[in-house]
DNA sequence: GGCCGCACATGACAAATTTCGATGCAACCA
DNA sequence: TGGTTGCATCGAAATTTGTCATGTGCGGCC
């Protein structure tokens, strides 16, 4: 057994293991890396021949991973990282300046951290500072100069081609199957706080639609509207990453939701060369991904 | 300029490019990679090219990299360090027991550091207990079994087969240019200490062809040998590492040197399985460049 | 200056690897 | 039970990678 450094673990097919885990299974990673399945369903097995262990669980209702799969993950996810750093600072011009950046409360969360944090890595000589605010706040914000770019949420129709999408929503009217609607009665509200920009829209259409809506519950994080939704405290407009397998959603006599979408949009300003720099990563990793990570 | 990140290194580019810098050109990387000159170069080309910048510096007597290729080297070598650690990983079986470890001060800011820290992060239910000192000192250990394994200086015709192998030394006598050394005299003689195993050799020889010797010098760094060759001291036995290029290498009159080698030496032990798997790392490293890297 | 030798680059071709599309197979769902 | 989904597998095609042979530039040496 001379030589297991010998073995050698290809980028791509590393690429590939997390892109199974992002997207649970093979056949949905091959679409994102662009490639058929079965060259993914290869790449796999190669690197698992190299290895001389399995990495997938190839039974039926197994866990898609063995035990060395995860290892070999979070390992492969730590050298992905040291790897696309390494490929932007050869790229990369010097720069300087400022950000002024918005983002909502839930996208901290997700792969955008981890490419501010990088991007600040790469460009010490650009000052990023990030506000966290409603994506309101952030668009008024943005009209007023005060920021240069902001991460909101809004209608999918009202999304600009100079927009970069970074990922699609679907909101859904839910209620707990514990609770009654009964028709005389006001709709029970659960709603988000005052500021979020389609709390308006539900109130607005359902009462067009001949319901009369009573806001009984206003919280500004969704894991409060959730845990109220299923406590049965009333009818919420929730997009589709906060559902739960209890809810219920709701479709009759209620106006369906319009589409909602993740967007990065610029101030109007002058070009700002760190900013576009910024910008052009972000939509590298979601052109390599198909779209952002969120995690649930 | 759509995709910056959809570029990817290629991990045997890397390691070549790394083969490069230790070996100081395309050619003798090529010789410890098994490859033909053309392949490396080739290589580096590929990568050179998928990247968009130049990593080799190819006017006449620049330095080899360019600014982006140093850069790179750099961050290489992490990649590659967290690459190997996963592939080990991956082919470890559970090991635990302890090892006792000698070796040199001489080797402790080598490769092996690496090597060994590594295996401490992989096996943490092996306790690896290393021992600093003399070459003889380890034997004598190692005789007695005080130690399991230990990394020693020696002649090169006293290595055994089941040694392993770490690199070759060339010893030299030498002496400040400044230094007369007049034949009806003793000559002076500078010497590592009193456990130093080629020390008897050099004064014994030397007696044989007729010189008289006086140990006017004794050390046990080889930083204070050289001060004191340069300083114009006396005549000292050094290896081929140690020599700088105002040191004079005397020939006449002296007999000629023996050879060196650095071994790994196992004890006389029931086999460890742990021990087995460390020194396996080690000679895997070794397969991969030519030779343990020993910084000058 | 002209003639080596060395180190690297380059081009053509051969070998190996990687991909694709088609098809097979098993599990799951209605 | 027939449709659907998700993955494995197979042969052919495409791409990548390596080798051999040869070219180029530089430096040392009579």
């Amino acid at each position: 057994m001379a030589g297991i450094l010998s073995r050698r673990l290809d980028i791509d097919a590393l690429r590939a293991l997390t892109a199974i885990e992002d997207q649970g299974g093979v056949t949905r990673a091959a679409e994102v890396l662009g490639l058929s399945q079965s060259a993914v369903s290869h790449r796999i097995r190669r690197l698992e021949a190299s290895l001389g262990c399995d990495l997938l669980d190839r039974r039926a209702n197994a866990p898609l991973f063995t035990g060395a799969g995860r290892d070999l993950l979070a390992r492969a996810r730590r050298i992905l990282g040291l790897h696309d750093e390494a490929v932007l600072s050869l790229s990369k011009s010097p720069l300087q300046g400022r950000i002024a950046l918005g983002m909502t409360e839930d996208t901290t969360c997700t792969d955008l951290s981890r490419i501010l944090g990088r991007f600040r890595r790469l460009h010490p000589e650009v000052s990023v500072r990030t506000r966290v605010g409603m994506s309101l706040t952030l668009q008024t914000m943005l009209a007023a100069g005060a920021l240069d770019a902001a991460i909101v949420q809004m209608f999918r129709h009202d999304v600009r081609p100079q927009d970069l999408l970074l990922f699609r929503e679907e909101l859904h009217w839910v209620k707990s199957p514990d609770l009654d609607l009964p028709a005389d009665r006001p709709v029970p509200f659960l709603s988000f706080d005052e500021n979020c920009f389609y709390r308006r829209w539900g109130i607005d259409m359902a009462q067009d639609e001949g319901r009369l809506f009573e806001t009984v519950f206003e919280c500004s994080s969704a894991a409060g509207i959730t845990a109220a939704v299923q406590a049965g405290l009333g009818v919420a407009l929730l997009s589709s990453r906060y559902l739960k397998p209890e809810m219920e959603i709701l479709t009759a006599n209620l106006p369906a939701p319009p589409d909602l979408a993740y967007v990065v949009r610029r101030a109007k300003k002058p070009r700002n060369p760190a900013l576009e720099s910024l910008i052009a990563q972000i939509a590298d990793e979601i052109s390599r991904s198909g779209q952002l990570q969120i995690p649930a």
